[in-house]
DNA sequence: TAGATTATGTAGACTGTCTACAAGCACGGA
DNA sequence: TCCGTGCTTGTAGACAGTCTACATAATCTA
């Protein structure tokens, strides 16, 4: 059975990096996990590729954003779980705020209020 | 007097075109004004700098979503005009309905529906 | 033993935004 | 006349992050 392709979506530069953040606030996880998270919670819009993901994990983590050790993982292969450092939880809030400034403002743009008299 | 500098937000990666587009839905404008249109719709959130803008022009004139003819702007000085095309009004529309996918997958990620007995 | 699944990773192309610089023209004030 | 300022367009090159494509390894199952 041929399954239909959802319609996705590309990433715009920037927004992985939170989407990575929000993901590891319910908890420790590793890549895969995360990768597969991000996917199912969005109804499959958004597709993480290895090749973005792996460079964003380990871009975070030279910053101090997250922080990672080996463990197993449910199905019982290694994995490299990462966890949100205390800088990670600010920096969350930060970057958070600035994408819902950002979404407002193409709000504004996009679907601007109708002035009276005009 | 130092003007505080509003907290501005930078752009992400392709959503200066859907800006663009729209702000040519209203009636044909250049670039110069196009610009300020932004700046001043998104309440200077979103400043467009003139390396970002032109090329971008460029970009959509050569894809042919927008065309181009030299007038006058209000201020009497040499100006080019540009307009949506055809085919500019179409992509604009799918244009529009891809950024409205991708902020609502963000939002389903980031704030996601609390599942009930969780 | 072959293949699927889970999991991590890198190289290099590509795209679009940014900073910084440049230039032409009109206007007003010194 | 000269200078600065506002309006308008433009380019070069740096930079950042995502993409495609490829590679590896371990485990489980047919």
């Amino acid at each position: 059975m041929i399954q239909k392709p959802p319609t996705r979506v590309e990433f715009l530069q920037g927004t992985l990096d939170l989407l990575i953040l929000r993901t590891l606030l319910a908890g420790p996880s590793h890549g895969h996990a995360v990768a597969k998270h991000i996917q199912r919670t969005s109804e499959d819009l958004l597709q993480v590729e290895t090749g973005s993901l792996y460079p964003a994990l380990h871009r975070l983590e030279a910053k101090g954003w997250i922080a990672a050790s080996w463990e197993l993982s449910d199905k019982g292969k290694r994995a490299k779980y990462y966890r949100l450092t205390a800088l990670g939880r600010k920096k969350l809030v930060t970057e958070q705020s600035k994408w819902q400034a950002f979404a407002r403002a193409m709000g504004l743009i996009l679907n601007p209020v109708i002035e009276e008299g005009q």
